[in-house]
DNA sequence: TTGATATTGGACTAATCAGTTCATTTTTCA
DNA sequence: TGAAAAATGAACTGATTAGTCCAATATCAA
């Protein structure tokens, strides 16, 4: 069996190197070769992705590779959590707006209206990896949390603890619908389940 | 890059072959070896399963693995069939119950309530495989369809077709449910969630 | 310019991968 | 009993895997 994403248990966080002393600059942007990361475990997937595909996305050599990160799955983690705050900021600014038409533009993005095929990355890792790695796991588990109580605050801004079933469901909702969506179900199909999913805010 | 796994067009299905003459009988089952490589593609996935793993389970020799069957992907394939068929074969069963009873057992099992953290298998490959594998997706969109189609059947028998949405619905919401609890998310979240899969279909 | 330090590319390891080949054993039919 | 046929185990292939190592190069402070 291939190896699964190792545990371990308290890792150093690939942090950037303190710069101590003189020395060649890095050539390159580590949050930039993170972000091209991402579209390669995103597209691929954590196993099918091998340390060639990582750094031709990255453009970096092999040794930079492991001179700045520490292993595959160091990479990964890092460029999960990347991801998470990046979509959960999307999701936040989309809750800005007004009541219900915040809560379809959110439950559309979370579906992967736009995403193409891929579907949400945590979605796709947590069904990958989270049942063998904690740590994946842990990360899922944040993000969906807090897609529930974002999805609560905007159903029932003064008392977001009332709708908190109401949360778990839409949330549970958009997700299911993004794995129709990866299958190819039908659009018409997918637009039943989203006009059920309207009439669970709608007042 | 991992090769995809490949897309043979039209491959010959790993019928049984015709028993023309004498020699040794086969030693084992198929249809049992296909059950012991379903449990491990469950598990672990298509990409972290080896032939080792899977000839490991199904006590085959490598040789006896490759002659009854033309590769790991076939293999796969077949075990994915059998998957949906039983699934959908327990869920017929469940939608055989008293209407509300019914519903909720149906979204109780697919939702993964007694399957642990492996989750339902073809929801895994719809979100690990089917993206790159039209023959996976295919399966995937065929057996989502058909749980749709008894959902709609439970939820009106006279009238399948006025309930598509709230079926669409019923669908993604337990789908989506398995994924929350996939990532280990509480079980009062996941209940919150159940009790309003349960509205949608509470007279 | 020089010494110190960092990055870089390429070659390398040892393990594992899917799949093949073949000589041997086991079983069946005649 | 003997020949045909199938199953089997073990050794093998060539590709690919994650990760290491090092000599060559680039860049800094002084």
């Amino acid at each position: 069996m291939t190896q699964d994403l190792k545990q371990k248990q308290s890792r150093t966080q690939s942090l950037p190197k303190a710069q101590t002393g003189p020395g060649r600059p890095r050539g390159f942007d580590e949050a930039e070769a993170l972000g091209q990361a991402l579209q390669v475990f995103w597209k691929q997937g954590y196993e099918a992705t091998s340390i060639d595909d990582l750094t031709a996305a990255m453009r970096l050599s092999r040794s930079s590779f492991y001179s700045a990160f520490s292993s595959k799955q160091d990479v990964f983690v890092a460029a999960l959590r990347a991801y998470s705050e990046n979509a959960l900021g999307t999701l936040e600014q989309l809750a800005q707006g007004e009541r219900e038409e915040a809560l379809e533009a959110m439950v559309l993005a979370l579906s992967g209206a736009s995403d193409g095929p891929k579907g949400c990355m945590l979605v796709n890792c947590i069904t990958e990896l989270a049942p063998h790695n904690e740590q994946v796991a842990e990360i899922g588990r944040q993000h969906l949390e807090r897609i529930e109580d974002l999805f609560a605050r905007v159903l029932s801004p003064q008392d977001p603890g009332a709708a908190n079933s109401t949360a778990s469901a839409l949330s549970a909702l958009a997700i299911g619908i993004l794995t129709l969506r990866k299958s190819g179900v039908s659009a018409h199909r997918i637009e039943q389940a989203l006009s059920t999913a309207r009439t669970l805010f709608t007042t």
